[in-house]
DNA sequence: CTTGACTCCGTACTATGGTACGGAGTGCAG
DNA sequence: CTGCACTCCGTACCATAGTACGGAGTCAAG
């Protein structure tokens, strides 16, 4: 039986061995024992997952100590639950906050993107500016979204003031930048829309509010 | 009228003085021009939102090499569109995979949270449990963009007519650009670039060139 | 005209997250 | 039984992103 050793278990998770050295005596993850035989220490699949996860964390924005704290998260009920449960939810809170700022930035990048090409665009569009046009959008998310798995909603909205399909269009981009919308189909013809959102992340008045930005009326259907 | 004198920017960004000071000498900020009558430089709103800015991207992840690639993002008609199109789209694929990446983890705390108040739950569960369960929903993202066998050489180039670190940091990102180019490091105080590359994609020629184009010059080390 | 609160600039130091290196040991293939 | 490829461990070094500090200048109030 050929086990896992440190470089086997450094080439499958991306690292190098330095870097798995590192992390043992960081205390991210656990050093395995030698065998009773002796030789070389055997790296199982759920610290090469750990290493994995270390890396995935790193990369959205946590530093090591703050991976070390979500690592130290298990829902055991030996365990003093309510600590764990309030660890997890500040944990979540800061993820949602990330995720947030991301939408963000994605929806800054889609304008940039799509401004571009436009050979009649005259106005000259930073990324900062942008991510402004967007914060006005943006705003109600920061503070509303707390506990509970995403639900997904469908709401329907008539529209007024489109007159194109190419407006129809506009209305559908506008919508998929809201965070926590899943999808939109705006139909010219039936002067509507429907979305697929998430009502806390997205509420009605916020996709509302969005149509409205693009000089559209909005209200939701009854 | 009061101006903007460096503390206050500092104070409305919420960073130190030395942290602007910082920012400018990386050239990730313009450092404004002493006013006329002389005494101290004005910060003006833009340079106080790039700030902020920069330190929001920060927080989700981006290293202050990426952010400066980010704000030299603009959707100018007379800048080179083609070119400002795709790396505002590669910055936005980076960004889908951190968002990615978050929501899977949001969707694990979530889990976490609420297998936690059940006193019922026997098993044991970590936030790696609980991210391997929510991996198999998640969509098949990574589609790896392996390549061929590509030779990998060091090549040093000495340049003039950088004249600080944000220049340095231009040339790198207009090497980074460069087809083949694995990895640019470009020292202002050694005035020289230490380039990694494949030498049939990228030639030597093919670096003094991309410099040449960013209004320096540059030959190769012998 | 001095004092205090700043600006400006250079240099030095710090924390985080690794990388690199060197020496000693170990297992096994030739 | 001797290389060779590895492990193991300690220490040293590195890049990134700041932070701190010291000296000189400037401005405005007391």
């Amino acid at each position: 039986m050929i086990s896992n050793t440190i470089s086997r278990a450094a080439k499958t998770a991306h690292v190098t061995v330095e870097t798995i050295r590192f992390y043992e005596r960081r205390g991210l993850i656990a050093q395995p024992r030698k065998p009773l035989g002796g030789g070389a220490r055997e790296y199982d699949d759920d610290t090469i997952a750990r290493i994995r996860f270390v890396r995935q964390a790193q990369e959205i924005g946590f530093s090591l100590t703050e991976i070390a704290e979500l690592l130290s998260l298990r829902a055991d009920p030996s365990a003093d639950c309510g600590d764990v449960r309030s660890r997890a939810i500040g944990k979540r809170d800061e993820v949602q906050e990330k995720l947030n700022r991301l939408f963000h930035m994605r929806a800054a990048l889609d304008e940039l993107i799509e401004s571009c090409p436009s050979a009649g665009g005259v106005k000259a569009c930073t990324i900062i500016e942008a991510m402004e046009r967007g914060a006005k959008t943006m705003a109600p998310v920061l503070t509303a979204p707390r506990q509970g798995n995403q639900e997904i909603k469908t709401t329907i909205l008539n529209i007024d003031g489109m007159h194109c399909d190419g407006c129809a269009g506009t209305v559908e981009a506008l919508l998929g930048r809201v965070p926590g919308v899943r999808k939109a189909n705006v139909s010219f013809k039936d002067r509507n829309a429907r979305v697929l959102h998430d009502p806390q992340a997205a509420s009605e008045t916020d996709l509302a509010a969005a149509i409205k930005k693009g000089g559209f009326t909005a209200q939701v259907k009854p």
